[in-house]
DNA sequence: GACTTATTTTGATAATTAGCTAATTGTCTA
DNA sequence: TAGACAATTAGCTAATTATCAAAATAAGTC
């Protein structure tokens, strides 16, 4: 968990993963959208991965990184439920579960 | 929000805030649940109060911080939006606002 | 096999962080 | 006012982090 919010902790990290949420990404195609060497996106790229917020897979001469949405769920959720807000079961048509009033 | 997730990425100071769930406690209070020495419980103190998480006043000898809700809740549901959980505007008899199903 | 492209690893440096002890500030009380 | 108590600041160290350039790895192409 603690993995989870230092690797959200950076702007740059967290505007990868808006930029995972429609879909994989190569390394490079990622990296070009920033102002920074390739070594050191490629340092954040590990970052989000050892905190599990993303995979990445092999393709050829790339890699490409997709969003692990279920450990960012976790992580956000999780920690919101421990104050009082409680993750709903249910699902909506996209997937993605929701929360709901909890009483704390 | 850098700062809050900073905040957050550190277990000492996630256990603070869960320890300001129910109200506001002394400095000291806080500071004898950890197995660390008063001052760097207190610089744990001011990485919150930076962060906005928590607010802090003076009664007497003592220094009492409370939680500020509003700005976790900020931090954790702003940044779930952007992956289309939405914040509902709804609140319960808690207070407590909540997510609902988004369409991103 | 040599070359190109994509990405990561290595090695270095500067900045930040968490932790400590000792010293300081502020407030109450005897 | 002197002492006790609560909390923070100052000053330090060790560990981690972000960044870069250069080198290494891996996969495709000529």
């Amino acid at each position: 968990m603690s993995s989870v919010f230092k690797a959200l902790s950076d702007p740059t990290r967290r505007r990868v993963l808006e930029m995972l949420r429609d879909g994989p990404k190569s390394a490079g195609e990622l990296a070009s959208a920033f102002d920074v060497s390739k070594p050191t996106m490629s340092a954040h790229f590990a970052v989000l991965r050892d905190a599990g917020l993303v995979a990445s897979e092999k393709d050829g001469k790339s890699v490409f990184y997709h969003l692990q949405m279920s450990v960012l769920e976790d992580a956000l959720f999780g920690f919101a439920q421990t104050f009082g807000w409680e993750r709903r079961e249910d699902k909506s048509a996209t997937g993605r579960p929701a929360l709901k009033e909890g009483n704390p």
